[in-house]
DNA sequence: TGACAATGAGCATATATCTGCTCATAATCA
DNA sequence: TGATTATGAGCAGATATATGCTCATTGTCA
């Protein structure tokens, strides 16, 4: 996919927009696979389709400072037998980063839908 | 299988055994993946196909009072980048119980090669 | 505009553990 | 000895995360 210096990949900007999400539901923290499981759910745009590429999506995220991890305590996952998670948070930067990514999509959005010849009726 | 009362069944002497082994070998504590590769390495007697088969066999021993587990310290998986590892240790009852069973599986085997028609050469 | 190169996407697989369902077998009892 | 039945074994899949390899796409530069 090679990145615009500065910008976000589709599954970027989807990660990070499924996190304001949750945000603005209450939700500060999540794990990758929950986010997983909520972007196969929205299946219009196949945007995933193994864990590995959301897993790697993440890292570079938390490397580029737009999300931030930590381990949750190791007492839930001991007292509920399932494997421990670890639990992103977006950043003030990963915030204000998905606005601009949303500008320049709509923005290439808007140019390709100009682009697009009128359907052959 | 239907375990005689007491008795342990073949996968899980086979456990024991191996944690027996570990145990003269100065190695304490051991975790399940770990054992379920050092036995289908011994492919002899095919032991164990299914990880889900290991896991609940480790379960009984543990509930039987012959294995006894923690979960390690989660600072360790986190450095490592794995998931965290469920420990167990044989415990004295199952030294004992491990005893037993090899007589008694011994025993049996005495018995079955008693049985045995000599081969129609 | 076309070639090149950087890098994200997809696929496979590893690391660990656990549960539900069904089938086979062995122990027990009549 | 034969029928019953308890329970272990096998299979499938869920829960979570991570890495290596290859291919395709996309941005950039000439």
């Amino acid at each position: 996919m090679r990145r615009k210096p500065g910008g976000l990949v589709p599954l970027e900007i989807a990660i990070c927009t499924c996190a304001a999400n949750l945000l603005v539901r209450g939700t500060r923290e999540f794990h990758g696979y929950e986010i997983a499981k909520r972007l196969s759910d929205v299946a219009d745009h196949k945007l995933l389709t193994a864990y590995g590429t959301l897993y790697r999506a993440l890292g570079r995220l938390e490397s580029m400072g737009l999300l931030e991890s930590r381990w949750e305590d190791p007492e839930v996952p001991a007292r509920e037998n399932r494997p421990g998670r670890r639990l992103y948070s977006l950043t003030a930067a990963g915030e204000s980063a998905l606005d601009e990514a949303r500008k320049a999509e709509a923005a290439t959005s808007r140019r390709r839908v100009r682009r697009r010849k009128p359907a052959t009726a």
